[in-house]
DNA sequence: CGTGTGATTGAAGCCTTTCAACGGCGGTGG
DNA sequence: CCACCGCCGTTGAAAGGCTTCAATCACACG
């Protein structure tokens, strides 16, 4: 599920995203609010980044989990659809919305294009995949994209609310996966894929 | 839920798809199927269209109902990640994949932001709403984008593939929202919401 | 060493699914 | 014209998976 994250343009091209300034968040700091201006986009250099939407009624949801050279928060709309936080100390590039290369317009293009597969999957996950299914391909596509350091940033809760499950089912689909032996766990946020998962996600 | 489509820009501007030949698919005819080349986009002139994935071991997956107004089809990828089939007698344009005029590539882009955003929203519902309240919202959903015709041309399948349910929970919400005077039905396929819809939906 | 947060585990309940049967309607053919 | 058949939708009963509510555990921090 999911593919290969595209190549890094700004590292081929670094004239690319010249006078783009880098700004750092601390850990738990907010980047953007749902409901702010849209003022740009952001190409994440180091940390990990978690975009967030809650409904008028309080039922939360997690968008994307964005790591290190992903692009986040472009949206076509004025104001922020879903708010975005950095889980640890993060380093992004601001993209001003104002730019208008046609090599900028390009990229944020690609990215869009991008985060719509990534969201079709997810729709595919939320729509028709059990709770262990989920939590295992979560896991299969964290430790990818996250680089293979088998490390989960995140806590239970946002797990559970970008698979769309509760906490204590995330939990229990965790030490069911760690007790067939298709992942293996070191602390509760240290994990390591075992050979059994090509089976595990064979489906998918 | 989703927000007010966005203007035909080809009505607006008739000179703007000049030259976009028109399609027409009889009902049931597929449009292009899930890997083929990705060869252009459709401008929908009448008539419905759904778009379909199905995954490897068979889950099948609604991606969006398509209504007259609507673009669908764009894809950056290089083959196909869903189908799609005429529900009923359709007419299109079909925008070729190779047309580079900025007013033609502006209103492509705008339709995936677009698609984007319909889809982070059907993430919300498929994650974190109960069947009666996707069944509900679909129902509202379709009215508006149908024009307000109340007509279903889809099946209950369809529906279940698209709310991630199955087709026989589709069916008993229906028939609770109906005696719960939420909508009115005339047959399984004509429907039309009561003002108790406000409550219904309060929470979205 | 107490406290607080995050994670896990248990038990009960509920919503959705599964499996099965029935009903309505339209098309076909006798 | 009507009987038959197949598809689609509905309904029922039982099972199952996820959630809910609650308690416990682990660990970092003051």
């Amino acid at each position: 599920m999911g593919q290969v994250r595209p190549l890094w343009p700004h590292r081929r091209d670094p004239r690319l995203l010249q006078g783009c300034k880098a700004r750092r968040f601390r850990r738990m700091a907010e980047i953007y609010a749902q409901d702010d201006e849209t003022d740009g986009a952001y190409v994440l250099l180091s940390g990990v980044v978690r975009s967030v939407r809650v409904s008028p009624d309080g039922r939360r949801q997690v968008g994307e989990f964005y790591h290190p050279g992903d692009i986040f928060g472009v949206e076509s709309a004025p104001r922020r659809r879903f708010s975005a936080d950095a889980l640890n100390a993060c380093e992004a590039l601001f993209i001003c919305r104002s730019r208008s290369e046609p090599a900028v317009r390009e990229l944020l293009e690609a990215s869009v294009a991008a985060e719509l597969e990534r969201t079709q999957d997810h729709l595919l996950l939320l729509g028709r995949r059990t709770a262990r299914e989920r939590v295992a391909s979560f896991l299969v596509d964290t430790a990818r994209r996250s680089g293979g350091t088998g490390e989960l940033v995140m806590g239970r809760q946002d797990i559970a609310d970008y698979l769309g499950l509760t906490i204590e089912t995330v939990s229990r689909m965790l030490t069911e996966l760690q007790a067939d032996r298709v992942f293996e766990f070191e602390g509760p946020r240290r994990f390591r894929a075992t050979d059994r998962v090509t089976w595990e996600l064979a489906a998918a």
